[in-house]
DNA sequence: CTTACTGCAAATGTTTTGCAATCGG
DNA sequence: CCGATTGCAAAACATTTGCAGTAAG
């Protein structure tokens, strides 16, 4: 009996539907591409390229930063990998979880990240999408602002350093 | 008799609470600084750094690329100006204009750039920061995708070159 | 064998920064 | 006058690219 089962299966869906891609776009299933298809989907999530490349090495497995970009590209093509950004910084990634789309909340005091879906605002966006005949492939939607714990420290000394 | 009356105010608005903002954080109130600001509220919308830098050059006016950045800044910070990305490349400003908030359809084939607002949304959005006690300050959400202009074109030739 | 992939280092493009000269209040 | 601001050129940064060697099919 496995604990692990629900993860398993995630991860060894994403590599098949990987593999798929791959062979039906003439390219090549390489030791790299799938380390890090695996390296992505044993996280939780909100990589970015550096993070990924940290946790490749931790894990022995060898790659060239370029690797990782061209490769995060690629999953982002076939779907398997949303790149978005959090603080204004550079791009993070995380695995696509079927039926477990989510946004962001985001702390801009303490970075802290909220996710959150709302099946009205999904309801609403495709009708405007309808509106305009626009064919969505990619949603994102991010608010800014103040967790409830940075609001306590609003006041505080600490809180005026930070800026 | 103006006919710019709408667009004037707005301007002059804008550059009272830029002043205001400069004089409580004992900032000052710099030639530069008003000029930018000047520019930025005289053009429609979806400036980058150097959209906004070349317009300085061809309306005579000297700024230096350091200044623009930081300019764009201290807007952002006062609520004057919003920051995004449009593309996935470099940043986009557009002036706040009060009660004409909105959203983005990105076409990702052409480039397109289509607004729009929806109520409905906006008040999950503001349902949504109250269930989780977070202050929301800024707002984006942005949906890529075909534009219906590009959709028609998808089984072209020219549609494939240029991927 | 052929074509695609990798790693490296160099290149890119945008944004930021240190510093001396200058300007605003 | 003093402290903030400017412009410049250099630095920083994330990301991309050219190329020669290597691996997949």
């Amino acid at each position: 009996m496995r604990l692990d089962k629900g993860m398993s299966t995630l991860a060894e869906h994403a590599e098949k539907l990987f593999i798929q891609y791959l062979r039906e776009n003439n390219l090549k299933v390489t030791r790299e591409r799938l380390a890090l298809l695996g390296e992505i989907f044993s996280t939780k999530e909100h990589l970015d390229a550096d993070d990924l490349l940290a946790r490749m090495r931790a894990h022995k497995k060898k790659v060239s930063r370029a690797t990782v970009y061209r490769t995060l590209d690629l999953l982002v093509q076939c779907g398997l990998v949303r790149k978005s950004r959090l603080g204004q910084e550079h791009y993070f990634y995380e695995k696509v979880q079927p039926g477990k789309r989510h946004e962001h909340l985001i702390c801009t005091h303490c970075g802290k990240v909220i996710e959150f879906w709302d099946p009205e605002i999904d309801e609403r966006q495709r009708q405007i999408c309808l509106e305009h005949g626009f064919r969505p492939s990619f949603y994102s939607m991010q608010i800014r602002g103040l967790c409830s714990d940075c609001q306590k420290l609003e006041h505080e000394s600490t809180f005026l350093e930070a800026h």
